[in-house]
DNA sequence: CAGCATCCTTGGAGATACTG
DNA sequence: CAGTATCTCCAAGGATGCTG
């Protein structure tokens, strides 16, 4: 979904802009899901998604203020994502889309 | 957002992936707002959008039982699309997308 | 009016190899 | 381990002209 200026103001469509991208709501739903994850842990749960992407993804939520990260100074490094407060405040968009796909999806 | 295997069985990744497309949301927007909108005046509404994409999008949607398109045996040509029952059942996640935008977007 | 047919462009994502 | 650096590719959209 790329962007369509003039719809800045729309809240929805500024909430649609956040989920948008193949793996986003995946990412979600593994953040929420559980606590706090780890790049590569992340990485094998989503499946097939390529380093390249998951980084971006993850950059892209952290400067939106929507998911955390932090860096341990240890080695092997250890870096750990969890939701902020703004990224838990999605669950409701969730649920919502859930209950639309168990009453009309199938 | 293309698809991705083995998650069609997730109510949130199948209703995620109805929503996709750049003008998606924007439509189901004009047809929630208005209860019966032609073609053309979708298309000005929409701003920018190409007729072809417009198609594209209402073909899909009508496949999937969201948004039904009645034509009329006139001269011109009238054709009105409306939401479907199942169409309507996505407000609830229009709301919670809303009230997210509300409180955390600006 | 409501599209359809074509051609073209773009950027999101994949694959892979490499590094601090 | 947690990324970065490249290269490649394809499908979603855009632009435009035509038609029943």
């Amino acid at each position: 979904m790329a962007k369509s200026k003039s719809l800045e103001a729309c809240p929805v469509y500024k909430t649609a802009m956040i989920l948008d991208g193949k793996w986003t709501i995946l990412i979600f739903r593994d953040l929420l899901a559980n606590k706090v994850v780890r790049f590569n842990e992340l990485r094998r749960s989503l499946g097939s998604i390529s380093p390249k992407t998951l980084t971006e993804r993850l950059t892209e939520l952290e400067d939106q203020g929507l998911v955390s990260r932090k860096v341990y100074a240890e080695v092997p490094p250890r870096v750990e994502y969890s939701l902020t407060e703004k990224g838990k405040g999605l669950s409701a968009v969730f649920d919502s889309m859930a209950k639309f796909g168990d009453k009309w999806l199938r």
